[in-house]
DNA sequence: ATAAATAGTGTCATTATGACAATTAACGCT
DNA sequence: AGCGTTAATTGTCATAATGACACTATTTAT
């Protein structure tokens, strides 16, 4: 037989397959808070629960999983070009009561000041990760988001990661608040500087941000700007994994 | 309708789901060469290829993903307790000639000398990295491969992961001839053992290895060991990607 | 005994971060 | 204009970890 003939008279639907869906961990700060975005389920299963944004991937539609990621962004968010990461698939004949289902876990960083736009209704909320991790989340949401929260933790520790949460411009002190929201402890200024600085990966704009005090500096992502820029050394902070 | 009824009524197989496997890139030392198991695939699609030993999740037997990995590596192998990671999860419409498909990619580091058994035959071979690079694998596994060994090199830099690609024990030198072999450049013999030595994942067995030459210290992991234990500074190397 | 080879150590330089003080620039107030 | 307050920015030294490289130690072969 050819591979053309086998393929002719292959029918995928004699295996059982695992469901497959992709969940997102869709971060944001506001109001000095790490927040992730929140689904309340109109449908059964874990109905009225509050969920990860996700679904099943669209083979008619989605080329790919990163583009059925994408594609659940945007329908969430009107976002197109996020940092996007995946963080690891979960599957198991448990998690999902429907039957043995993968989820392709992601997460996203996004920032309000360039989008706009924080959709919040009675289905939808950005709360805070304490308020979401003592919620009762649909599935195994609430391990999902323990993962990418760990994840995201993590690589602060030795990547650039949360200038992705940044505006468009911004100061350096600003910067560093976003840096110890994420690590949940403070970080010495001068060590902070240096290594952004050393990194070569933002650029001064040339404008000030006009504050009550002394204006700070704005700055913005470089022609050599990459997310995950690893720095040679770790910050020397403890995390608390969640 | 609660949800028991909708579980009830509710048949996964009226969407189409992606074909779903498990692959793996399981790799061992043998003759001073980093080598990946291959195996020759014996049906169609892409038949007399060779490919990473991989398959499907079998709903009924395997509780997890993590569960079919380790079977399909006890399969090819005998091997029980590997270390075993998550590398990343490829999903496409075009990756697999039976249709849209996803596959879960995990890599395994095992050592000949504790297993004892290093299966070679017509249909299974363990291949250098370059030879399997330049051979033209099944489906899209040259890119899974890639993206194996890119991670594992990348771990190399700031972890101890290669520890586990290592028999029960071994001497420090050995230790350094593995993590040269994985990285591609030399060490600087000081630098690495001071790193070894101040992780405490390591403890002097007491015996020697005997060698024509001075005869070196035996080590085996001591009982805080943790394969990807992360050392505060990153070797300083300049990784090839492949 | 001596050379060769490999194991293991000593030492200083370099790089990066931690700690913390000092300086600078703006604002509001008098 | 001068002063206090606040926040931005820089200076300086200590500490930690790696890089470079030389030196010592131990074994075998000759």
């Amino acid at each position: 037989m050819t591979e053309a003939e086998f393929l002719k008279s292959y029918n995928p639907k004699v295996f059982d397959a695992p469901l497959c869906t992709v969940d997102m961990a869709i971060f944001a700060v506001e109001e000095g808070e790490l927040k992730v975005l929140l689904i309340k389920r109109a449908e059964h299963p874990s109905k009225g629960r509050w969920a990860l944004p996700g679904g099943f991937c669209d083979l008619s539609n989605d080329a790919t999983i990163d583009a059925t990621a994408h594609r659940k962004l945007f329908e969430k968010t009107g976002i197109n070009s996020p940092y996007l990461e995946q963080v690891e698939s979960i599957g198991n004949a448990v998690r999902d009561p429907r039957g043995w289902s993968i989820t392709l876990l992601y997460f996203a960083l996004i920032d309000f000041e360039t989008i706009g736009a924080h959709p919040q209704s009675e289905h939808t909320q950005w709360a805070s990760i304490n308020e979401a991790l003592k919620c009762e989340l649909a599935f195994d949401h609430k391990v999902l988001l323990r993962k990418a929260i760990n994840r995201l933790r993590k690589k602060t520790r030795y990547t650039a990661l949360p200038i992705s949460l940044m505006p468009r411009t911004f100061t350096l002190t600003e910067l560093q608040n976003m840096f110890e929201l994420i690590l949940g402890s403070p970080l010495q200024k001068k060590s902070f500087r240096r290594r952004i600085e050393a990194s070569g990966l933002l650029e001064e704009t040339g404008d000030m941000r006009a504050t009550s005090r002394r204006p700070a500096a704005l700055f913005k992502r470089s022609k050599n700007f990459e997310e995950d820029h690893i720095f040679p050394g770790l910050l020397d902070v403890k995390l608390e994994q969640v």
